[in-house]
DNA sequence: ATAAAAGTTGAAGTCGACTTCAACGCAAGA
DNA sequence: TCTTGCGTTGAAGTCGACTTCAACTTTTAT
């Protein structure tokens, strides 16, 4: 497969693989003139390149489970440690989804009256304040694709 | 208060109360000299951008949330769609982290012969693809604080 | 009175993950 | 053959939310 096949496929840009090859994330088989040919493996490298976002890894941390073969090669700890995180970020963004509901919902004038909201306000800050752990992708941009 | 106590009370570094309220977000009282008095609410008014952040909002959003006069007035719709899209991305979530845990738990060699991980590489990749909704805070940057 | 501590400003830097750009090469179809 | 178009490169730009810096001015404590 060349570049554009691959990108086609798998809804990768075509510049995010080549970012993502010198970033030593996925390989090419090789090259045939300068182009680099890709083997079918790189669409499953991908998949897991995105889980490993979606788990809020960094590329750098998504790199250290690719062994140089592209087979993964986990930190069990490191998955259970950010298992554990997302699931403390779950409960978490309950608390903000009931949070946003209640706001959107409560026709009360001054919310800051409301008990039910200030405790969710509360939880929400903490979190902030102590920071959570996984950095998703964006919903609200469009950022899709946009070629021509 | 003075800015450094907001800071102590409210955990937010001092720097970003002054970034805050350039960006109209936040309201001081006035100036003594030179220096910004806050008044109490000001408190709140972090948790509300924190709730807002939280929710994966913008610092943009969040000020059109903010009546100038700081209390808030919100976008219903906005509320509700961002509360869909946490209910959304609870769900990729989950997914991941069942993923995680299964890669970290599963001794089998290769994952990527195993129907259930590859079931949860699909859910979350497709979630990356179609991009999500909330960037919550870092967990692993211990950002938190380093004062002094 | 004086020096250390805390406040102020605007401008510039940071970070991660990409995207965009300019300049160029190679290959296949008309 | 020529032109169109994908592919290539390294360098630079982008975006959001801050942080850091240098250069000052003010307070406050001694």
């Amino acid at each position: 497969m060349d570049i554009s096949q691959v990108a086609r496929r798998s809804g990768v840009p075509a510049s995010t693989l080549r970012y993502y090859e010198k970033q030593g994330l996925i390989t090419s088989l090789g090259r045939v003139g300068a182009r680099r040919v890709f083997g079918p493996s790189v669409i499953e490298q991908l998949g897991l390149i995105a889980l490993g976002q979606a788990a809020g890894l960094s590329l750098d941390e998504i790199r250290l489970m690719l062994t140089p073969g592209g087979t993964l090669n986990v930190d069990r700890a490191l998955l259970s440690r950010k298992a554990g995180e997302i699931d403390a970020l779950i409960k978490q963004l309950r608390a903000v989804s009931r949070g946003l509901r209640h706001a959107a919902e409560c026709p009360a004038p001054s919310h800051a009256e409301c008990p039910t909201f200030r405790r969710l306000l509360g939880e929400a800050a903490s979190g902030a304040l102590s920071k959570a752990p996984a950095p998703m992708a964006r919903t609200t941009k469009p950022s899709g694709r946009k070629p021509e």
